[in-house]
DNA sequence: GTCAATTTAGACACCATTGTCTAAAACGTC
DNA sequence: GACGTTTTAGACAATGGTGTCTAAATTGAC
């Protein structure tokens, strides 16, 4: 009873580093064993091992599984959330070849939010466990794909302004823009393995040009435009 | 020892109506738990219960929980490509307003294929059980959404031959169009209710106006076509 | 009603997992 | 090297699930 570890002395400790890589090593390891096993499957045991820690050390951190998983996700749901947005700043302020522009986004947005490991790991926890922790699921969806489309909204709403797109519902074009872009991808990184960035590229650009099909405003011919469309400009 | 079970005996029998019920009652509660709880965590006393069948019953028909759980998939899967099949012979032969057919059309699939208990399982199970079990993966890839992206596939290059729609590469279009009337339905569909009439119908009717402004071709105006796209007539 | 096929409840051994406990070891700082 | 903190291995009880077995009950065809 003497030298029991108590989780009330982590905020004043001097030994943050050391303590800051057990942890993070057992949530990576976690967020791989939950993945790959879902939240019942996975075993206590079998993420120490991943993590090179004692099981003991995660029930230090950790009260109980249950504990561990919500740490898990609120971890991952942070970092993807970070993604999110330094990959929204890299879009061009000027953009002189919108399909260009918008295809080089559309890869960096499934190579690093959708198709990496936390992306997976959300799409299938949240599919798996989300009836189960509803409060997990009402987070991810604000957090993730709400927060996406959002903020692809906003990005569709100054590029409108601008003259490339023409677009009545910005929310609908930004899902659409996703579902586009993840219409190639999510068979292959439903199977298990990452796409390539060939099939990235392959992908974006298959999405880009059906999205630009219909939201586009070529270049100076606004004669073109399919007549059923109102032209507001 | 004497009156045992005797699996062989199935396809002798006189009495297959009474045990093809006990079947289809454990199937269709296995199908439910196995959706709601994944495979680890359904246990065979919960499915047991579920179809008013006692333990031992289950294990009469099927070995082990495996053996159950793949039939529960064969089982899933079969319906819902019969329930395809039914559904692509609704479209039109002759179509005046391919808007609207489309739109009804879509409607029809979410219903029914994609939005239905059926479809719910199999997005969830092949999701969180696809790399553990590659050829139920393999079975699901192949019958499912291949199914149905050659089918619409199929459906399209009809509608390209009549001169409604204007299509480089029919499968790249199924795989959108099946993304786009999803793009809509996945957020509620996972939150675990089924979409109301409504909001099938709006998701179809967005999916669908998009898809149609992409690759619709406008009914005598080739001219206005946008520039950048080959013009194969 | 008879008979065989089928289902049932309950008990059972077996195993994996969770979460707790303890004493020893390792760590980091001074 | 001393000291407090943290980690570790291993044992542990409790729990819950799988799959087997048995004897009794039910069913359905004749």
């Amino acid at each position: 009873m003497k030298n029991r570890y108590e989780p009330a002395l982590r905020a004043t400790g001097h030994t943050q580093r050391g303590q800051c890589a057990k942890r993070l090593s057992i949530l990576d390891a976690a967020a791989h064993v939950f993945c790959r096993e879902g939240f019942s499957g996975a075993s206590i045991d079998e993420i120490a091992v991943a993590a090179c820690v004692s099981r003991q050390t995660i029930y230090n951190h950790y009260r109980e599984k249950e504990t561990l998983f919500t740490a898990v996700v609120e971890d991952v749901m942070d970092r993807a959330n970070a993604m999110l947005y330094s990959i929204l700043a890299t879009f061009p302020d000027k953009s002189d070849n919108i399909e260009d522009d918008l295809t080089a986004f559309a890869v960096r947005l499934s190579k690093n939010c959708l198709c990496n490991q936390d992306g997976k790991f959300l799409r299938k926890l949240v599919q798996s466990e989300g009836e189960r922790y509803p409060h997990l699921f009402e987070a991810w969806r604000q957090h993730g794909p709400g927060k996406i489309s959002s903020a692809l909204g906003a990005l569709f709403s100054r590029l409108c302004h601008k003259g490339v797109l023409q677009i009545d519902d910005f929310d609908l074009a930004a899902r659409q823009f996703l579902a586009l872009v993840n219409a190639d991808l999510q068979m292959i990184s439903l199977f298990g393995g990452t796409p390539t960035d060939e099939e990235l590229e392959s992908a974006a650009r298959n999405a880009v040009q059906t999205f630009l099909r219909a939201y586009g405003k070529p270049a100076g011919t606004s004669i073109a435009q399919p007549p059923s469309l109102a032209v507001v400009s």
